[in-house]
DNA sequence: TCGTTACTGAAGTGTATGCTTCACTAATGG
DNA sequence: CCATTAGTGAAGCATACACTTCAGTAACGA
């Protein structure tokens, strides 16, 4: 079932507000409130985002007393990066066989 | 301003139709009608997808005669892995650094 | 122990957008 | 030519979902 996860990735990363959690988390791992604040949204609102992003995994979080902090986890950017190469080899694949027929035009 | 494309093509591919119509064209190039069948959505909502994704650089259609034909481009896809890679090699710089940590502690 | 901080859960709101309909143009083919 | 097929543009609808508010809990720390 990678390709399903490979939709919930591509469907979390879809909301701009979570891409830019993601790239805030890509510097360190950031309580909610760190989050919350450049973003100029609820506290509320980024849980329901790290929520998403844990889901299709993302990210990973841990409540230390009363702090939640987030960090990034490889596992959803590899599923990712798997299914964009899939794409991209396919692609490819037709641009050869485009190439191919020209050629054969040419006779 | 390759952040802003990679941004435009995940907020395309957010779209569970539009993953769809991608999917497709990994196969091959199709016309709106046959997008459209498999779907069971209008001509005009398949059109509508293509309009965006040929925007964020994934899609280049061509109308020839009557028929539109849509095929993928390798362009958004290299943009998109550049992207992932460039998270994904945070990612492991962060989990180097906590392994390092780690080793730090037990001395 | 009391005030503040950090978050959570439920419930409601507003809006972006995915999709439709409809009226239209233009190419195709019998 | 005429009927059919393929797609387009404008305009409207309706629902998902991003975000809020509010009321609550629990941890911290002075």
């Amino acid at each position: 079932m990678a390709k399903l996860k490979a939709h919930a990735v591509l469907s979390a990363l879809g909301d701009p507000t979570r891409r830019a959690i993601v790239e805030k988390l890509s510097e360190r791992p950031h309580s909610v409130s760190k989050l919350a604040a450049p973003l100029g949204i609820t506290l509320t609102a980024v849980a329901q985002h790290l929520q998403v992003l844990e889901e299709c995994g993302l990210v990973r979080t841990e409540k230390i007393g009363r702090v939640r902090t987030a960090q990034l986890r490889a596992d959803g950017f590899q599923v990712l990066r798997s299914w964009v190469d899939d794409r991209r080899s396919l692609v490819e694949r037709q641009l050869d066989q485009l190439a191919a027929m020209l050629r054969e035009d040419e006779n």
